[in-house]
Formats: structure tokens, C-alpha cells, sequence
DNA sequence: ATCGTTACGGTTGAA
DNA sequence: GGTTCAACCGTAACG
């Protein structure tokens, strides 16, 4: 694909009458030459105008080479693996917006395609842990004090045993109303109780 | 004269 | 087979 660039005329000439291909790495060779030459003693302002290569590349493959101990340049395109589609992502959000008090685990069985609503876009296989689905809540509305208030307010935690005397499911969750104001759930806004609950921290 | 840094215009490739 | 988009590219220019 290189040497197609090539072929097809992409080559062009930089200030320094060296040939170099706008997007793309230099090649191999040149690469190893400018760190054989370092390697020698050649200081980097010769090494540039030797092979015809801009000083600031010369210094960016030599930093490179000192901190990786790699000739290679970086990998260069594709995306990050995503733990949700951007469907079930936008799922996600929208039943959110619908209720802002929903739990993670409620979420997470809307999504699934078995159950009492039959709604779902997930196979059990490939539906979102709740933590996946908080963490998309998350960053989904970073609205700018979220992150400094972060773990204050209103955070949800996943929760194995009792809460407020009723046995929830392990893995279940809860909203710790630290502020001790309530919040709203569906419609009612809660009142901070005595409650006991106890917290693992997976 | 040298070299660290970065805006710019560009390409790539997994999702 | 096409689109999205955050990763990387080298050059040119500034300090």
C-alpha cells in the first residue's frame, strides 16, 4: 500500500528535497538509519540534513527509540473495544432519561431479551454488567462538577445482602443519599431512612 | 546553529 | 460495503 502511494504519484518533497508521504510513517529503513547514526555519535542536525528527514521527526523517533527501545512507529488507526454497542448504549441513556432513579440492574434486565417485558436489544451473553452500565451513565452525562463531586453524592454502589431490612439480589444496587435530601424515584421523592447496608466493594 | 514543541493537513482501521 | 472517529503520521514553523 506503500508503494502504491508511490505509484499513484502521493510522494511528496519536503523542505529538505527528502521524499516523505503526508499521513503516513516514514519507511523502515530510514528509521533504523536515523537510529544507527544516533547510535554512532551523529549529532541529530546532521542526521536530518543527511537522510533529508525535518529535525522534529528525527527527535520524535529518537525519543521514541530511548523510551521504547522500538524502531516501529505507533499503531496507527482502529477503536477501542467497546463493552456496549453504541445501540444498546442509547438504550442505556434512554431509559435513564425516562426514569433518572432507575437502578443499573433494573437497566440491565430491560435490556435483556428474556424476561417480563420482552423489550430488550440483549442476548444474556452479551448484555452490560451493571458496573458497565453505571460507568456508561457515568460518562454519558459528565455535566462539569460531576467528576469532583464523584463518589459524594447520589453515587450508585453495587450492593450484596440486605438493604433497609428487605434481601436484594446479589449484585443488586443502591443510591447513597450521603446529602441525606432524599431523591426523586418515580414520581415520589424518597426520605432518608434508618437504614443498615452492607457494602462490598468488588 | 540546534533542537524541543506543536498546529496543521493527512491516513488508518476496529467497531 | 460504507461511516465514524480517536488514534497516529511528518512537516513546517516558532521559540
Amino acid at each position: 500500500m506503500e508503494q502504491e502511494a508511490l505509484m499513484k504519484g502521493q510522494g511528496r518533497v519536503n523542505q529538505l528535497g527528502g521524499v516523505f508521504i503526508n499521513g503516513r510513517p516514514l519507511p523502515n529503513h530510514i528509521r533504523l538509519k536515523i537510529v544507527e547514526l544516533a547510535a554512532q555519535g551523529v549529532r541529530p542536525c546532521v542526521i536530518s540534513r543527511q537522510l533529508r528527514v525535518s529535525h522534529g521527526c528525527v527527535s520524535k523517533i529518537l525519543q521514541r527509540y530511548q523510551e521504547t527501545g522500538s524502531i516501529r512507529p505507533g499503531v496507527i488507526g482502529g477503536s477501542k473495544p467497546r463493552v456496549a454497542t453504541p445501540d444498546v448504549e442509547g438504550r442505556i441513556e434512554e431509559y435513564k432519561r425516562e426514569n433518572p432513579g432507575v437502578f443499573s440492574w433494573e437497566i440491565r434486565d430491560r435490556l435483556l431479551k428474556v424476561g417480563p417485558l420482552h423489550e430488550g436489544v440483549c442476548e444474556r451473553s452479551t448484555v452490560p454488567s451493571v458496573s458497565s452500565i453505571s460507568r456508561v451513565l457515568r460518562s454519558s452525562r459528565p455535566s462539569s462538577d460531576q467528576q469532583a463531586r464523584s463518589g459524594s453524592d447520589g453515587e450508585e454502589v453495587s450492593v450484596d445482602g440486605e438493604v433497609d431490612g428487605v434481601t436484594r439480589g446479589v449484585g443488586g444496587s443502591a443510591i447513597l443519599d450521603v446529602d441525606g435530601m432524599g431523591h426523586e424515584r418515580e414520581g415520589k421523592t424518597t426520605t432518608p431512612t434508618k437504614v443498615t447496608i452492607h457494602i462490598f466493594f468488588h
